[in-house]
DNA sequence: AATTCGTGGAT
DNA sequence: TATCCAAGAAT
């Protein structure tokens, strides 16, 4: 059993040397801005620091306050945050910024029970923000979190089913001084040092008593339940370009996969082979002269990978589809146009002049 | 309680 | 190429 008390004498010394710049941290000592802290913490939900760190640099020149953001349409924050993943954690940041600045006088509440209240907060993120921007005592348990307190403590059992485990062992070493360095040592060191594969144990400030280590199982730790396998999905999808060099797009569904993004229009996805043209022909947002552009496009969701088909043709001056929009495609870039649908626009210009594409 | 929800880099 | 997986939340 590692000595809990000492493990954060012995983290923060450690943090206070090793300390990463990031852009959503406030320098040694000085008070952390909540909103930028909020709002990193969202999009660092299952996201890497490299992919958040520029669209956190966008978001806060364009949105320096949570009133800011809050007085944004929906739709300019999607674009901004297409890319990103997770569409509906944008949803629920502007729902978020929305109840903080009219029921909260634009101020974040400070504690985590007021904080787990506004959409997209959880138990991490409440956590995390109450200890970061407002020095409460909370213990903060994300994925680093878990890896080291299942190797510190050698906890055998898999994930996910023993994450109530490792969150009351992790509340034993959160400390009652500097509880938001505490947190974020404990995710540096885990991003850095007891990462999952080839931990640096040598450079380690915790190695002295950590159980996986002594019993010399910190790669296999912690254990995962087998995952299942990822289905394939397939469909055609729709390339209409106008006279004026426009595309015909679509807005997605409010809820579910990509709501509220922007699509080019597509037949569903569905388990089994593309449609034939014949049967895709049915889904076509108008009838017109549709050609089979060669290849394919592949993405992979969170939970199925991805097969489409595209299909392209002209369209007459002036036709109009009942639930479509224009966009001239030099100016997609100010769409809400997920990863894959760019994966789309790029197969479908490039492939614009095989034939008659274009 | 088990599913749903993205993306891209690392290996 | 295939798999893993990253500062999780909502339903």
């Amino acid at each position: 059993m590692p000595m809990t008390p000492a493990v954060a004498d012995r983290l923060l010394p450690w943090y206070d040397r090793h300390r990463r710049d990031l852009p959503w941290r406030a320098p040694p000592g000085v008070t952390a801005d909540p909103y930028r802290v909020w709002l990193s913490e969202i999009m660092l939900q299952q996201t890497t620091v490299p992919a958040a760190a520029p669209y956190f640099r966008a978001f806060t020149e364009r949105w320096p306050t949570v009133r800011d953001l809050a007085e944004s349409p929906l739709d300019d924050v999607l674009v901004a945050w297409a890319g990103l993943g997770y569409y509906a954690r944008a949803r629920n940041l502007h729902k978020c910024a929305r109840v903080v600045a009219e029921r909260h006088g634009g101020r974040f509440p400070d504690t985590e029970e007021a904080l787990l209240e506004l959409p997209g907060i959880g138990t991490y993120t409440a956590a995390a923000i109450a200890s970061i921007a407002f020095d409460r005592v909370a213990t903060v348990v994300d994925g680093n979190v878990e890896r080291v307190v299942a190797r510190l403590f050698a906890v055998e059992e898999p994930l996910p089913n023993v994450k109530p485990t490792l969150r009351r062992l992790a509340a034993t070493l959160t400390p009652q001084r500097r509880p938001g360095d505490f947190a974020q040592a404990m995710m540096d060191l885990g991003a850095t040092v007891c990462t999952p594969r080839k931990p640096r144990c040598m450079l380690c400030p915790l190695a002295e008593g950590c159980a996986a280590r002594e019993a010399g199982t910190q790669e296999e730790l912690p254990r995962r339940a087998a995952k299942a396998d990822k289905p394939t999905r397939r469909g055609m999808a729709f390339w209409l370009l106008n006279p004026e060099g426009a595309v015909l797009l679509r807005r997605r569904a409010e809820d579910g996969l990509l709501g509220g993004m922007t699509e080019v229009p597509s037949t569903g996805w569905a388990a089994g082979p593309v449609p034939d043209e014949d049967a895709a022909m049915g889904a076509a947002p108008l009838p017109a002269r549709w050609r089979r552009l060669p290849g394919m496009v592949r993405h992979t969701f969170s939970h199925f990978h991805l097969e489409l088909g595209v299909m392209a043709a002209r369209a007459g001056a002036g036709w109009q589809a009942a639930d479509g929009f224009w966009v001239p495609v030099d100016r997609l870039g100010g769409e809400a146009l997920p990863s894959v649908m760019r994966k789309v626009v790029r197969h479908a210009l490039a492939h614009a002049n095989d034939g008659d594409g274009a």
